[in-house]
DNA sequence: GTAGATACATTGACAGGCGAGGTAGCCTGT
DNA sequence: ACAGGCTACCTCGCCTGTCAATGTATCTAC
């Protein structure tokens, strides 16, 4: 893996809600969205996913049901909630603010010799 | 506190060692560079603080000695090692790796409507 | 003399990530 | 017929980092 698991952990259930955003979807499709959108360098782990939509579902964010797949292996479809969009928003301003954060607290200093 | 742990989990030991870059220093004046540096938004808890210092010791990326006061509360100050630079640049490296892996993840599609 | 700041340290609990293991149906090649 | 691989789900138990609580000791101010 080419990123430490910890720099993730506390992100993983807004990446879930995320990949809600638009349509229903199921674990294993969102962990194959995950691999793309990082190309391949970030997967979920499938206990770290499937507990976090255990958590998600617990706290009112999303809600679940099974496909009806004719054939194929069994699908449990999650759906996201009025809470847990407002979850992800809040999730999102809160990275965004611990970005800015983070960036100020590891920045080489000295950059501001000006003056 | 305005930002959960959890997400600058895994960031402490690039926020100690970014401390120690310049100069020496103690935890209690680390954390207070933190404060300031944050806004007050953001500190490390004594707990967090001292087992990270803990850590990064045994890993060989800081020293330790003791301050010669001659008044006041005794300091254990920290020295920054050579591996521990090399340690801060692969961190911040991987920050920076990380940050935009989550932002591609959490993104908000149907952005980009042209064509 | 006590309240608060400085400064360090340990213990035990908690939560999230994950390795390892399991179930089950489908498809392909031999 | 069946082995191997993919899809797809799930759980147990360990590991690690965070942190509340608690303790130590010194100095300053009232």
């Amino acid at each position: 893996m080419s990123i430490a698991s910890d720099l993730i952990r506390g992100h993983t259930e807004t990446i879930i809600l995320s990949n809600l955003l638009q349509h229903d979807s199921y674990g294993y499709q969102i962990n194959k969205a995950i691999q793309q959108k990082t190309s391949g360098q970030y997967e979920l782990k499938e206990a770290t996913l499937y507990t976090a939509f255990r958590r998600l579902e617990e706290a009112g964010c999303i809600t679940s049901y099974w496909g009806d797949e004719s054939s194929g292996a069994r699908r449990r479809y999650y759906a996201i909630t009025t809470r847990g969009r407002l979850t992800f928003a809040r999730l999102k301003a809160e990275w965004d603010t611990a970005k800015e954060l983070i960036d100020a607290l590891i920045a080489e200093e000295g950059e501001s010799y000006a003056d």
